[in-house]
DNA sequence: CATTACTTTCAGTATATTCTGAAAGTAGGA
DNA sequence: TCCTACTTTCAGAATATACTGAAAGTAATG
């Protein structure tokens, strides 16, 4: 039996639950868990290290570490001496946010506009009443969607302290 | 051979990309199929018709029609002399923007919420560097997710007009 | 150039999610 | 009460997604 200390336990329940929230916003488990143990590490770690906590493979390991160096969540470190590549995560969560923020702008709101621009687009001469209907519903959708990006974009753009004055006139 | 006319096509596509987009948000892709296609529907429509256009078996569809009903994106309605239900969608995009605002703060902020709370409180007397920093990065992340919860929140509760003022403001 | 220390790939397997369809449940109307 | 028109459930099948581990690839080092 392993001895624990709070720490750990504590570290290890940001990890499974990181895990399971990431699975709810589309992004998989095991990607999520890599990121949340490198957010909660001091120091790089190599995939060795990061494959001997999470008991994952290698090959899963690997291909999980390069999508997040893909979103930018995490960079790899050479150090010195070390034939290996190390892992860190970027800590600084104003900076977290923004990335994902434009990540998933990228990803999900791009296509999207694509879709309503094109059926407006296809809609915007027919004369009948249906049409009509499904016409001003996609540009009412489009021109939402696009304002959502839009605002997303800025936002990411702005520093934080900015965004902290906005959000709390709103809460207040 | 069916024939198809250029608003079929439109609203064929749109229900299809929609079935996507909603995959990578982590909605299944027939909620948000029979979403789109209640969404496009100038009337309220019976399981059976939506089984029928989008072509799949009852199971499916009743289940997918209660989620969507649970997440209030659309509604029962009753015809008077019929016996069965017809179900139409919110229209009003704002009013979905909103719905699905809450919902997802509800299933997502509020969990995460809650494990980075536990994670804090766990290692808030802890005196060594590692758990201090541990600590620190619980904490940050935290404010972080609750304030972001909160301004939903305040967002979702605000008038359509003042939103677009703001974000118009955020935008230019 | 051969060895060593790594990284990358990928076919096969495991797991999780979604879907089907038939059977059971429910309630209005005769 | 029974019939009929509908709704709900759920075991098993289909599909999609994620994971493993071993083999192949790459490049630094001696």
């Amino acid at each position: 039996m392993e001895a624990t200390t709070p720490l750990q336990d504590a570290r290890d329940e940001f990890i499974a639950g990181w895990g399971t929230l990431g699975s709810s916003w589309g992004i998989n488990r095991t990607m999520a868990q890599i990121h949340a143990f490198l957010l909660t590490s001091t120091r790089p770690l190599s995939t060795d290290e990061i494959m001997e906590a999470l008991q994952i493979s290698r090959g899963n390991a690997h291909g999980n570490i390069r999508e997040l160096v893909g979103w930018t969540l995490i960079r790899s470190v050479i150090k010195k001496g070390e034939r290996k590549e190390f892992f860190e995560a970027e800590k600084d969560v104003w900076k977290i946010a923004c990335t994902i923020a434009r990540e998933r702008k990228r990803r999900e709101i791009e296509p999207a506009l694509e879709i309503l621009k094109s059926c407006s687009d296809q809609t915007k001469d027919l004369k009948d009443k249906e049409s009509k209907a499904f016409h001003a519903q996609m540009t009412e959708l489009r021109d939402f969607v696009s304002l959502s990006g839009r605002a997303l974009e800025s936002a990411a753009k702005t520093e934080q302290s900015k965004i902290l004055k906005v959000a709390a006139r709103f809460i207040s």
